[in-house]
RNA sequence: AGGGAUGUAGCUUAGUGGUUUAAAGCGCUGCUCUUACAAAGCAGAGACCGUGUGUUCGAAUCACACCAUCCCUACCA
């Protein structure tokens, strides 16, 4: 069979992940094996595959995936969320550019398009994961919005508001006019901006004189309903009782004085707007104000402003600039700095609104997840998560859970006309609760609230409703078998911007409804940036999108090249071009180095594939080999099952990556490579050959969780395999105990190679040249004389016990080696070259003696640090006694 | 404004008081198309570990200050 010579990663894509579907492979039902769970961060409805996806699948992919070698029953549960506002937004555009309006609609119509919506194009992330060779238990696959699911969340709002932490309240909320909803603190992103502040001048009524107020929001001059100031400062004490009129509106407001004015800020008065600013309204509370809401639920001024009615705002904002300039009222336009929140779904201004709405108090329930970090029952890595959790936990406000709109688990609040207020999961439920309160109670006259919960308030649940969406019904006693299986999870993966949108609410409502943390161990990726250091986002255009990555260097090629570098709770620096167009090619220097990779596992392949086996004896050199690699691959893969356990991934790929290209490929493979003799190659020994099969075999293993393609068609290639045989149902290979001594010596072995290349180089000997090595020494053999022969390409090598004449020599550790070369031989090059490592020996030894001349260390220092400094002494010593000779006799 | 994190070769990282005078991968330079792989092989150059001051017999590693970058929290109109 013609093999190609290079690895063509599409055509094992296209066939490998159709076959472990069909194998069902990925899928997990409860057995007597330990689990091993991690859920999905359900990607949105909305979205699409992008690189923070792509970091975070393939970091999952491979927890999931070693797992499941290593025996646990591995179960990946994957699914969507329905993002409200996102959705919300996206079904309203698209019944807009069909010249429908939402408001047009019912309720259950509008839901229907949105549900059509989802149907059709929420699941394109998911397909786009099974590109990336995600192997989830899709069987699983779950939706927050699904009717089971809904329900649990029903359930728990009736649960913790019966249970008095639920309460429903007129508060300032962060509004997204665009979205025409309110949003939680935590979705409100503040970006600084540059802003004007406008000095305008509030005339004192009945007086000629007048008080200048500074502000950034000129529109809401309307509501304003008093100027404040400080009580103690002079500029303004004599205004006490006075009012003044508001401009525009020319309303009288009674001048208010108050400590919280800082007097340095523009004038040190400040218009007091009750209704748009959240502590304008905690002064008109205090003061007893009235509120004038000047603006409408989509940012336009209202009816109530009385002037610009319909305006937007930012456009209101102008004009009211412009006419007060006309009107002499503008003293001056100062240009400062602020932070502005925008909504993080629609990027609109947020507006802070009094309003209706319910809330969640976060002061109880908070405890017992705060604890279950800081008791270490929950690991955030890397730890320093900790703090910041910390931070926000002790410091948490009361969850607005209420948003108006209709994509989502509609609250289960009913109202009768006269204010009364019951929370039950039906109507007929809701009609004898409310008739306990009003006798008079209509049946037809009780509504249900119109709005529906926040997302993240349904997707808390998802660790435990993905398994059993009835177990806030029945209490985690009676939970499934699923659910008492598989929670809690042990890891989740995800990005450290939803820690406390996401990771802490969980925490909360699994501690809640089950006593338990919902999973052990919570690591937070990087941030994707790009060269720049700059976030990779659509606006920026500098964000790749994976699929082409993937058409381009192949999927194992990108999650390696994802995770080269990128250790947990880094940024990633991404380094495909700042600009992703059409015309620039997309180029990644990481995803290279994960394309080659697989290369050179391809062609170790091709090698292996090309050995012919012939009835030939084992040869010495191979023997010794296959000893030596086997200890080895013990000794890394020890190392790399650490790295692994303290969920150092780049370390992991890393250190496996160096022995599959270094050990396996560069020595071990090159060590039991036949000869060639006249162009054609020796035949192979069985038993090396079927060794080598099994070490090859062993190194796909490792690999597999990083390259589960590339291994799965070579684990095919490879050797003989039944017809649902696969890798991924292959067993992580075991470590077993290491002989250090021959490693050690192995480790001299390479040095000896590269002494020898090294003298071919500096005097231009061909590689085909076979040079005699002597080692200075009492011995006169050891295991891995024959490697030495064959990777150097010696004629022999062999030991003595004088120094050999018209031969240049080097050092590894403190052993001599010669190697005679009378021809080439240039003393004035050997003297230098002596010479330069005399003087760093020398160097060496100076630093040394330093520290073992100074009594405070030899008395203070560990003795053993003492010995071994002794032993560097000695063997310094050694070596430069050596050298010197050396020197003497050229 | 407050809090936190980070700063080690051109890039990305490892190293958290003494295992050679700082390690690796990529990149770079030079040489080699040697029959698995030029998507390769071989060799080499390259950092006084952000800056400064301390603590210590000894500091990339600990402390303090400063600088830079990033993140989080906060109502400065």
């Amino acid at each position: 069979m013609e093999i190609a010579k290079t690895y063509n990663p599409q055509e094992a894509e296209s066939k490998w992940y159709p076959y472990w579907m069909e194998h069902k492979f990925f899928k997990s039902v409860p057995d007597s094996r330990t689990p091993y769970t991690i859920v999905i961060p359900p990607p949105n409805v909305t979205g699409v595959l992008h690189m923070g996806h792509m970091l975070n699948n393939t970091i999952q992919d491979v927890l999931i995936r070693r797992a499941r070698m290593r025996g646990f029953n591995a179960c990946w549960v994957p699914g969507t969320d329905h993002a409200s506002i996102a959705t919300e937004a996206k079904v309203v555009k698209l019944l807009a550019d069909k010249g429908i309006k939402k408001t047009d609609l019912s309720r259950e119509e509008f839901l229907k398009y949105a549900l059509d919506w989802k149907e059709k194009y929420g699941g394109i992330i998911l397909e786009q994961l099974k590109k990336l060779g995600a192997s989830c238990d899709w069987d699983r696959t779950r939706f927050t919005m699904s009717e089971d699911m809904s329900e649990a969340v029903i359930d728990v709002f009736i649960d913790l508001y019966n249970k008095g932490h639920i309460y429903r309240g007129v508060r300032m909320v962060n509004w997204d006019p665009q979205g025409m909803t309110a949003v939680s603190d935590e979705e409100v992103v503040h970006k600084e901006a540059s802003s004007k502040l406008v000095f305008v001048k509030y005339m004192i009524e009945g007086s000629k004189e007048y008080i200048t107020v500074a502000t950034t929001r000129p529109e809401t001059i309307m509501g304003d309903t008093a100027v404040c100031v400080h009580p103690e400062d002079e500029r303004y004490k004599h205004l006490k009782g006075k009012k003044c009129i508001v401009p525009v509106v020319n309303r009288a407001v009674p001048v208010i004085f108050d400590t919280y004015i800082d007097m340095e800020f523009g004038t040190g008065a400040l218009k007091v707007t009750p209704a748009h600013d959240i502590n304008d309204f905690n002064l008109g509370q205090k003061h007893k104000l009235p509120v004038i809401d000047a603006l409408t639920p989509d940012g336009k001024i209202s009816e109530a402003a009385g002037a610009y009615v319909g305006m937007d705002r930012f456009a209101a904002r102008k004009q009211i600039i412009k006419d007060l300039q006309e009107q002499g009222l503008v003293e001056k336009i100062e240009e400062i700095k602020n932070k502005i929140g925008y909504s993080e779904r629609t990027n609109a201004v947020i507006e802070p609104k009094l309003s209706m709405q319910w809330f969640l108090k976060m002061g109880d329930v908070s405890k017992p997840a705060l604890e279950a970090v800081m008791n270490g029952e929950v690991k955030l890595i890397p730890e320093k998560f900790v703090n910041t959790y910390k931070h926000w936990m002790e410091n948490v406000h009361d969850w607005c859970i209420s948003r108006q709109l209709w994509w989502g688990q509609q609250i289960p609040a009913w109202y009768d006309s006269k204010g009364n207020t019951v929370v039950c999961k039906t109507k007929a439920e809701a009609v004898e609760l409310l008739k306990t309160k009003n006798s008079e109670l209509k049946p037809e006259e009780v509504t249900q609230d119109p709005d529906v919960v926040d997302t993240w308030f349904s997707s808390w649940l998802w660790p435990l409703t993905v398994f059993d969406p009835k177990v806030i019904q029945k209490g985690w006693d009676n939970a499934n078998e699923d659910l008492k299986y598989y929670y809690p999870t042990n890891d989740l993966v995800t990005a450290p911007e939803i820690l406390f949108f996401w990771v802490a609410r969980m925490i909360i409502a699994g501690k809640e409804y089950t006593g338990k943390s919902p999973f052990s161990n919570v690591y937070l990726t990087g941030i994707v940036r790009d060269q720049l250091g700059r976030k990779m986002s659509k606006s920026l255009g500098n964000s790749p999108d994976p699929l082409d990555l993937i058409a381009k260097y192949g999927a194992d090629a990108i999650r390696v090249g994802v995770l080269f570098s990128s250790p947990a709770g880094n940024d990633l620096m991404f380094d495909t071009p700042l600009e992703i167009t059409d015309e620039t090619p997309l180029e990644s220097k990481y995803c290279e180095q994960g394309s080659k990779f697989a290369n050179k596992i391809w062609n170790a392949f091709r090698l292996v594939k090309g050995f012919e086996i012939g009835k030939v004896k084992q040869s010495a050199s191979a023997a010794a080999a296959i000893t030596w690699f086997e200890n080895r691959f013990s000794e890394q893969l020890e190392i790399i099952n650490d790295q692994y356990s303290k969920y150092k991934m780049s370390d992991a790929l890393m250190t496996t990556y160096k022995l599959i290209w270094d050990d396996f490929c560069a020595y071990y493979l090159e060590a039991i490579k036949p000869e060639f003799v006249d162009g054609k190659s020796m035949p192979i020994d069985p038993e090396t050959y079927y060794k080598t099969i099994s070490l090859f075999e062993d190194v796909l293993k490792v690999i597999h969780p990083w390259m589960p393609f590339l291994t799965e068609e070579l684990w095919h290639l490879v050797n003989k395999r039944g017809p649902k045989d696969s890798i991924m149902i292959s067993k992580w290979p075991e470590v077993k105990s290491t002989d250090a001594k021959l490693l050690k010596e192995f480790e001299a072995v390479k040095q000896i190679v590269t002494e020898v290349r090294s003298i071919r180089q500096k005097k231009q000997i061909s590689p085909n040249e076979k040079l005699e090595v002597f080692e200075k020494s009492d011995a006169s053999r050891s295991t891995f004389d024959d490697v030495v022969v064959k990777l150097a390409n010696l004629s022999s090598f062999s030991y003595t016990k004088q120094k050999v004449e018209g031969a240049t020599s080097f050092m590894v550790f403190t052993t001599e080696f010669f190697v005679p070369l009378a021809k080439y031989i240039n003393s004035d090059e050997e003297k230098e070259k002596l010479i330069k490592e005399l003087d760093y020996e020398k160097g060496f030894l100076k630093s040394v003696q330093v520290k073992l001349a100074n009594e405070k260390f030899v008395s203070n220092a560990k003795p053993e640090l003492v010995e071994k400094e002794r032993k560097k002494e000695s063997d310094a010593l050694s070596k430069i006694s050596s050298l010197e000779e050396q020197l003497k006799n050229l």
